[in-house]
DNA sequence: TGTACATCAGTGAACGCGCGTTCACTGATGTAC
DNA sequence: TGTACATCAGTGAACGCGCGTTCACTGATGTAC
């Protein structure tokens, strides 16, 4: 039964990977470690072969749906710079798309309420994060770099609660004027 | 044992009022109905002569919480008008009383992504507290309506991304950037 | 290179625990006459 | 107004269930010589 260190490894990264997409989409209470383990295509009892607890999953998971958020916004910018490059980015994260899948979406949006509440680890692993999305965004702004940040930090906040506010929402026409709005105000900055 | 109706309808909204608290600061799932029995005073085999499920109770926790918002919005506007209502509105919610308070704040900022999953009752009331909130807010707005309810949309969104986000961050220095940011951000629009 | 032994990834069953929910019971309140 | 009975708010114990976690076991992999 025993794996080869390269199959344990790889094993160790599609269970992360799939608790970073099931936390997204059925919150860190709704997901459960059995539900997990088999949607990786395991046992639950060999979870802690690979984890203390899971505590830690989740920050490992945060961990990596933060490397992917990074990986999604560098594809998107490309090789555009400034307003292009921006406005790119805010058409992704406030597509309809985005807002129906949470699961391989913005960390932020699918469990923002609940990292608020999350350990030391998880939230450090999620403030990297979001300087590093600020960061991104602020490289998009002209000028001086206190001031981008700033700017960067403002339209973070926007993005987010527009797409959480988006999900929520019962309506239809609702849900779609958040996003276009959050988008029109956004991108008229 | 038997109470008289009076103390009976008293008990139920205590259950409710102290359960809106608990949800918020605690999570959906990180409250117990055990736990929140005894906040109210109360041993827990009682709860089902009131409510039907603990789903029911987050529905009527959430319609409590929206109403207090409301009515926090309402006595912050005062006799104020214009941007001077608007600016009160935003000075409070981005204040660090509100951030470290969650359990008697806004519900969107206390348990956005998981009223994102919660059920259809729930999200209905969400929606309704939501509409609420953007149209105060759009009746800061001078000039035409739909215009107005738009820069309302734009501007609950960054109020409710910048409350998560400054509840997640392990840094007390970025925390209190993006209050500021989105609070002189918002000002200033 | 081959052999003997130790390691450990993964299985599947089991554990204790707290959860939401149910229920028999109590006794004050409400109702009927 | 008084009396007899029905109702039901609240108690406290119990229920089944699924959770996170543990463990004995298997057998392929890794290590030592």
């Amino acid at each position: 039964m025993r794996k080869s260190r390269q199959e344990a490894a790889e094993t160790r990264q599609r269970i992360v990977e799939t608790a970073a997409e099931e936390f997204r989409r059925k919150g860190t209470a709704g997901a459960g470690l059995s539900d997990l383990m088999a949607a990786a295509g395991l046992t639950h009892g060999g979870f802690y072969r690979h984890f203390e607890s899971k505590d830690q999953l989740l920050a490992e998971a945060a961990a990596a749906a933060i490397q992917s958020l990074d990986v999604k916004l560098a594809d998107t910018i490309g090789k555009k710079k400034g307003a292009r490059a921006r406005k790119a980015i805010v058409d992704l994260y406030l597509s309809r798309d985005h807002r129906d899948d949470p699961a391989t979406g913005c960390l932020f949006g699918a469990l923002g309420s609940e990292l608020a509440r999350a350990d030391d680890a998880t939230r450090a692993t999620a403030t990297a994060g979001l300087k590093n999305f600020v960061s991104l965004l602020a490289d998009t702004f002209e000028g001086d770099r206190a001031e981008a940040e700033r700017r960067a930090i403002v339209m973070v906040s926007t993005l987010v609660g527009a797409l959480t506010l988006s999900r929520i929402v019962d309506s239809d026409k609702l849900s779609a004027a958040i996003l276009t709005d959050a988008e029109q105000a956004v991108s008229a900055r």
